[in-house]
DNA sequence: CCGGGGATTATCT
DNA sequence: GATAATCCCCGGC
């Protein structure tokens, strides 16, 4: 059974627990063209004010980054690299500006209008491995930044389904060597063994 | 198997 | 004008 997080998962003020917990839950969009889902099997957070890695490093606050600054519980989505959509969890509470992004998702739900959005033939691993392709399979976009995570459009469920502590792995993260020493940090939560995880070395 | 580089454009300086 | 929380393809071994 499906069940929306609720608010309390989001406000807790442990961006790192919350990264960790998310794995195993499922990300569900409903758009136009139907349901589409995913169980989440890669995550990273991002430590707002103190991490150089974070957009909100320092407290630098944009208009691209404003949506992290919102209350747990909502969506913060921005562009990366002018073409991929990159989805991530506002945590904590407002103007405290942690998230989580989600890498990977192992498709459940709306695999047809997934390999229509992303243009593929037939489901592998690489429809929703790493963030730009799970944004584009479940059709995300800057558009849906910033809505509440219990939306019908964009929200996360917990099925009951419950990873093991020792079947999650920490690995640093990717994709952030500009950011020193803090590239290094064990921000990188994945599902063990799970064939949609993005396939760079830690 | 691995590293290099091009794609493509919103965003910030 | 430079950069970017990426992805894909290609060539070399």
């Amino acid at each position: 059974m499906m069940k929306k997080l609720t608010l309390d998962f989001y406000t807790r003020k442990d961006v790192i627990q919350i990264a960790r917990d998310l794995i195993g839950k499922i990300l569900v969009t409903h758009l136009p063209e139907g349901i589409t889902s995913g169980r989440i099997v890669e995550t990273e957070a991002y430590m707002g004010l103190t991490d150089r890695a974070s957009h909100s490093f320092g407290g630098r606050r944009t208009a691209r980054n404003e949506h992290m600054y919102a209350s747990g519980g909502s969506s913060y989505v921005y562009i990366c690299y002018g073409m991929h959509q990159m989805f991530n969890v506002v945590t904590n509470e407002k103007d405290v500006p942690d998230a989580v992004l989600v890498r990977a998702l192992e498709p459940l739900e709306g695999v047809e209008i997934m390999l229509k959005r992303t243009g593929k033939k037939k489901l592998d691993y690489t429809l929703t491995r790493g963030p730009g392709n799970l944004g584009k399979a479940l059709g995300i976009h800057k558009g849906l930044s910033g809505l509440d995570l219990r939306d019908e459009r964009l929200f996360i469920a917990d099925d009951g389904f419950n990873a093991k502590p020792e079947d999650i792995v920490v690995t640093k993260r990717i994709g952030v060597e500009p950011a020193g020493k803090d590239a290094l940090l064990p921000y990188r939560f994945i599902l063990r063994n799970n064939k949609y995880v993005s396939a760079r070395k830690s």
